[in-house]
DNA sequence: TTGCTCCTCACGTCACGTGAGGTGGC
DNA sequence: TTGCTCCTCACGTCACGTGAGGTGGC
């Protein structure tokens, strides 16, 4: 959805790297996994990333970091999105519907299985923010009660 | 606040393994570091855990996996927890209200620092939920489009 | 032409996984 | 005594980190 501009969006690696928070050897980790390949290079060899790498890089930072998914599930996970994303587009007009039913199938199976995975996540962290503000307030009774003792 | 019972609760690193769901490496391991030490050992030096192991085992868990902290890191957080644990029991009563009440600014510090992360992964997981709820909803409008236009 | 960024090996690290080969406990 | 579980090496793996030594682009 960024703009169709003329490619004269060339981003460097370590641009791209900062963005995201990453190192340089991660982008290039994700290439040598075919999880994510620069928009082109130049005739020296350097890496030249376009904005909707960047778009993929932070996506597969949200489902590793916050997900807690290794990059192989990640890698499915993301063909799956872009095979939907395919949908969008007319060379694609000539699947069967049927096709596209299944495909539409799968992405809804992942879908689903992601909200669970995020409402039990949530869950879990809403009880361990409860213990955490529970040993908060004990804490502030211990210090009273030294603050008390000791009149400082 | 287990049984403060005859040590009769002598666990073997399988079992233990089993209700943390990991394996009897990761416990020789976290031992290997110093951050998770059996209560004993037979004489044959088969590890035998007791029903705290459990509790500190869960709970380096719950750090590493819902938190996304490093062993490094939750050695330190485990060590500021002991020391407070520390401030309950008898020998401690010892030591000076200067140095409880430098063990307690510690502990505080630590617990609103974990809180405020808490709270940002609450919320980024938030938003992550409703991009899978308004992605779920275009896919329900695909398929029924697709339902439409097949007659199926 | 001078820096700064990039390149490709390639070995190191963290948190374990996975056998190999052997001893231990109910 | 027979299994099943445990033991200690020790090498493998995943997702990078970290130089070494060299070329590339504004």
């Amino acid at each position: 959805m960024a703009s169709m501009a003329t490619a004269k969006e060339a981003l460097r690696i370590g641009e791209v790297a900062e963005r995201a928070g990453v190192s340089a050897r991660t982008l290039r980790y994700y290439e040598e996994l075919g999880l994510l390949s620069p928009a082109g290079k130049t005739p020296g060899g350097a890496r030249r990333y376009a904005e909707g790498d960047v778009a993929r890089l932070l996506r597969i930072r949200e489902l590793q970091e916050l997900m807690g998914f290794d990059l192989e599930e990640i890698a499915s996970i993301l063909a799956a999105e872009d095979r939907m994303s395919d949908l969008r587009q007319e060379w694609f007009a000539q699947e069967t519907a049927a096709r596209k039913a299944e495909i539409l199938a799968e992405v809804v199976e992942i879908n689903e299985r992601m909200q669970a995975q995020v409402r039990r996540k949530l869950d879990r962290l809403q009880s361990f923010l409860g213990d955490l503000q529970a040993k908060a307030d004990l804490y502030a009774e211990r210090q009273a009660e030294l603050g008390a003792t000791v009149q400082s």
